[in-house]
DNA sequence: ATATGATGTTAATTTTTCTAACATCATATT
DNA sequence: AATATGATGTTAGAAAAATTAACATCATAT
């Protein structure tokens, strides 16, 4: 299990999240209404936090604090959401290059190697047009 | 709050426990009930376990696949505590040798040290059999 | 002055956990 | 082989914690 994993697992009860959060069952209950925190259930509809959805309930709590309401809040989050998906597609771009990258290395050393048996190199044959 | 303070905090109930230790309630009480674990509990009596408490079934669990008895669990875990304040001792007393030496060393720099209006280093005069 | 947004409070219900007692089952002892 | 012991399962009844829904309050914006 990774960290990312490790981070959302869903382990805490309501009753733990409002003391390390220092909300209430009421205030945490209403920022689930308002969808700013999706956490699980049990198999009996009871709530279970994650370290994430810890984390994201004190930062509500200071952008409350900053007199931000829960629209602003909504706001600010899809637009980190965004930017991160924005991320995500450019890392994921960049991974595919270095593979390809990586293919066309191994493609070309296939092709001009010259192997025990062999007469001659293959880049002097049918293929040499393709590898210059 | 340090890394030894997260690890202790009371945090999960029974059932989380149960989870990932794949224990069962009875398990977990049973081993509490033999002085092996010493979870928290809430207002109501209800057990909190922290990570380290987590850790410790886990080594349970395995202690007793290895067919070692709940007898056996005790004194091992007893001989780590022994262990453990032996080394804390040792760490402690290493300390104390350090700030004595720092002690004396500033004791040394203010007896010895020629402050300007001063007509001469006192460690000439009635201090100097102190320090050879 | 009124409407709205965020939170408090309460009641009734459901889910989870508790303890205590008795049951089971494997392994060690006589 | 019969019996004792240690670890765990199961059950029942009680207590604690969490749920939803409704109504209340209070500050702030219109």
């Amino acid at each position: 299990m990774n960290d990312f994993e490790r981070r959302n697992l869903p382990l805490f009860p309501i009753g733990i999240v409002m003391e390390l959060t220092e909300l209430s069952a009421r205030q945490i209950r209403y920022y689930e209404e308002q969808d700013l925190i999706h956490p699980a259930r049990t198999k009996g509809r009871q709530r279970l936090f994650s370290f994430v959805d810890i984390d994201r309930l004190l930062e509500i709590k200071d952008l409350l604090d900053k007199k931000i309401n829960i629209a602003g809040i909504k706001e600010i989050f899809l637009q980190r959401e965004l930017e991160q998906k924005e991320k995500e597609i450019v890392l994921e771009k960049a991974k595919q290059r270095l593979s390809d990258k990586d293919l066309r290395k191994k493609v070309l050393r296939e092709v001009t190697q010259q192997k025990p048996g062999q007469t001659h190199s293959l880049i002097q044959g049918d293929l040499s047009r393709f590898f210059h």
